[in-house]
DNA sequence: ACCTGAACACCGTTCAAGT
DNA sequence: ACCTGAACACCGTTCAAGT
């Protein structure tokens, strides 16, 4: 065809709705996310969204596919292996912990595009590491399980304690409280923990764990 | 008050209403869970339930926690910590395995007592091993976000196999078809990996993982 | 080709009214 | 104390009709 601008400047997108999905999802939170709400913040039709998207899932795994290629794009740089897996991690680990809505997303999609991005960047690292033929799929696939699954497991906590309002600090207190409440005979251990509750670093952890995955494929 | 057996034998009751919810969330997934679909299976009103029950993310952490206090209870046997470790690991697994949608109450409700029956478990075991006090809650923490994350998300992966009718090999066969078919400059990790795909057993993986912690842990 | 917006078939939750 | 079931305020999705 001759004419190659004939598209309007207010017309419809894909990326125009997947960009205000995500302003959606992050300001009225998963449930926020509203065929006819994002039809209003698009000044169109609730319909008219289904031109340029299948349903309601393909908006949210776009969604969740477009905030985790933003968070791998980031650390590039050629450092050790080692050090870009670590960093890897970490921007997933921060990019979900902001948008918790990606957490679930990731997990209602499981072997689709983002996770396959996720896989194919620490797959690469693992080679660089060393790893012998046989054992890099497993230890990609391991990687892979514990970044997202304890990512959307501490996205999950924080957003509890966004839900309810008050400060990371004070939910905790209140949950270190009813710990300490808890049964004698039966939670012991948990209610000696209470204390340590609020003062204990999701992300130190998280690292923690990342590094003793690491120690153990340096010994394989 | 005299009377002590006034209840019919067909009223209402919340353990009934878990039950059944919980036959509904197995036979017809998450979102089979329907109040007017379980008030039909009770041979009652929708709006009766909400008698027993606060709403439908009440009825939903109930099952859950259900499920999981019933995987808790198997593994008692007194074994080398470890060994209880491995074996409470499992059962867990398996359970979220066999029920995804305990997966996504368990994502869903953080810090309720479902996690706190898993932290009490493990927590226990930790002290057993002999880990210093001060490193006591920090490895138990790692156990619980290494278990159930991975958990949620292998059960993730199994369940789309489900929805997808066929069975996993067959799934897993048609993932390890489109990996193969990626974009060779952007995906030559996960492209190479696509045979490995089919035969990777992720169960080995989750306690290949778990016990990498406890090699960790045995260190410090 | 793309958009509109009414209509359909559902939801969770509430609440007057019953027993 | 417990249950009923209609009613309310929403949903996602479809589709004739428009441009």
């Amino acid at each position: 065809m001759m004419k190659n601008a004939p598209r309007r400047e207010d017309g419809l997108s894909r990326e125009r709705i997947i960009e205000e999905t995500i302003v959606l999802l992050d300001s009225h939170g998963e449930k926020g996310l509203t065929f006819r709400a994002l039809a209003e913040r698009l000044a169109t039709g609730a319909g008219a969204i289904y031109w340029h998207v299948a349903n309601k899932d393909d908006l949210l795994a776009s969604a969740c596919d477009e905030i985790v290629a933003r968070a791998l794009s980031a650390p590039l740089e050629d450092a050790p292996p080692e050090e870009v897996i670590r960093a890897l991690a970490l921007a997933l680990f921060d990019a979900i912990d902001a948008r918790p809505w990606v957490g679930s997303a990731l997990t209602r999609a499981p072997l689709e595009l983002p996770m396959v991005r996720i896989l194919e960047r620490l797959g690469q690292q693992v080679r660089s590491i060393g790893v012998p033929a046989q054992g890099q799929f497993a230890a990609a696939a391991a990687l892979l399980s514990y970044i997202v699954g304890v990512s959307v497991q501490n996205a999950a906590n924080a957003q509890i304690g966004r839900m309810l309002g008050g400060d990371r600090t004070a939910i905790l207190g209140e949950v270190a409280q009813a710990w300490s409440r808890l049964d004698a005979e039966a939670y012991p251990f948990t209610r000696s923990m209470a204390a340590q509750l609020p003062v204990h670093d999701d992300r130190a952890d998280f690292l923690t764990g990342i590094n003793l995955i690491l120690r153990g494929l340096a010994q394989s």
